[in-house]
DNA sequence: CGTACAATTGAGAATCCTCAAGAGCAGTGG
DNA sequence: CCACTGCTCTTGAGGATTCTCAATTGTACG
């Protein structure tokens, strides 16, 4: 995807709904800028962090997206998710300052960087804050929630099914098309996400374009028939995704 | 397990340091314990929440244990997790305020109830408590994204070693054996939480069984060589598991 | 002792992976 | 403009792991 990266701080940022600015007053907002350092740019493949640094701030998505996985000993990696703008990364450092992952960008992105110690000071002046903040950790556990069930106990074709619709949602919730987008990650990133080969993914990709579900043209994926892909994801009812 | 079920509160309490008491001063502790409503007492099967209730608490597992999973439209089930005592479930509904999953006791076990309303407040009083929450929020974020890899990229075996080897830690970390326990839920709630089914389960129990490296006897596990586990979990280096 | 449930074990089947080759696309240089 | 290289993605065939189905054993409890 490519959002105009704005240099907007927080009081005039168009993701301040989706980020740590929701449900603040306009002047604690305007409070919340002052600890947000300068947005920092990232190329492709670029780190923004990595597995065992300390953690010394959290980053918001400001443009462009995001991969963490965690690197096995012996060169195995396994994805973690995919971070879109208005998405806060390193909430998994929360626990001993240090990152448990790391991650790279996927394209051109930027980021704003959050000192966490003068955001857990800013959590007590402003209560409206600290709930925002437990809201984005209940929302990154109900995420990899997610992620556990449709890693468990879901064939190939319905792991492809599902990334294709959280993604669609997760656009959507960012005012972009919900069925017309443009992948920023590879299909190895896909199929390593998804616990897949990427010759599986691939195939289950042309398998939904048969049926005419999805046009794929490399990294543009167009959705033809939406009720169809979710009743590949559940078969039963109409089902809600946690947008993950 | 079978957890002496003390009623201690939090002060008192030999689960203090694993559980939200950590880190605070002895008086905040008791001011912390005027919130914490009396125990429950659940027996086996018994449901703590559902998905989709309105959440009022988070439950601190004070003796026993629980499985919290995601049912599926269609009958089936993934199970998310298992908690021990001192872990706190509930944490997924901070996005919400509801359940995004159902809890129940794997035996007969107690909770503690911590007010949602009157956690936060308390959270804006004492700063010790709000970065506990932080670490917990972020424990239970970094243990869900061990589980992703466990899912994504694991044989069957591995799955099964790196599951004994978790309970193992968490266990030692209770202050119990690390090598002999007594698995609280059934070969089906292992099967589910692991992706696999309880044939495979029970073959690849069987398997290291054979290998010497446990020993099985219905529920009670015996781990006679605990660096081979190891090797099986991460075949190059020793490596070190998040306690999940 | 018999029933109900949990767990194990076996044989065949299905899904997904591995290995391998080919197609599509971008960038470079003659 | 075209060949060449490098990379990503696709497609095919055979093989391995895990699942499904089925029967048996084991354990708890009335």
């Amino acid at each position: 995807m490519e959002p105009t990266p704005i240099k907007a701080s927080c009081p005039d940022c168009r993701l301040s709904e989706l980020c740590l600015p929701y449900g603040l007053q306009r002047d604690e907002v305007k409070q919340l800028a002052t600890i947000v350092k300068n947005q920092r740019l990232l190329q492709f493949d670029d780190f923004l962090y990595l597995l065992g640094e300390e953690c010394r701030c959290l980053y918001a998505v400001k443009s462009g997206s995001f991969r963490s996985f965690i690197a096995n000993g012996d060169g195995l990696e396994q994805t973690i998710g995919f971070y879109l703008p208005g998405e806060i990364m390193g909430l998994d450092a929360l626990q001993h300052d240090r990152f448990s992952c790391s991650t790279i960008a996927l394209e051109t992105s930027t980021v704003c960087e959050v000192p966490l110690s003068r955001l857990n000071s800013l959590c007590n002046e402003i209560p409206g804050l600290q709930m925002q903040m437990m809201r984005i950790l209940g929302k990154e556990i109900a995420s990899d929630h997610d992620t556990i069930v449709l890693l468990g106990h879901r064939t190939a074709i319905e792991r492809v099914a599902t990334f294709l619709l959280m993604l669609s949602q997760r656009y959507a919730a960012l005012g972009f098309s919900s069925t017309t987008f443009n992948l920023s990650m590879r299909r190895q990133d896909i199929a390593n996400f998804l616990g897949l080969t990427i010759e599986t993914v691939s195939r289950q990709l042309a398998e939904l374009s048969k049926q005419g579900i999805i046009t794929v043209k490399q990294r543009i994926i167009k959705i033809n028939d939406l009720p169809s892909l979710k009743t590949i994801v559940n078969p039963c009812a109409g089902q809600q995704l946690t947008t993950a």
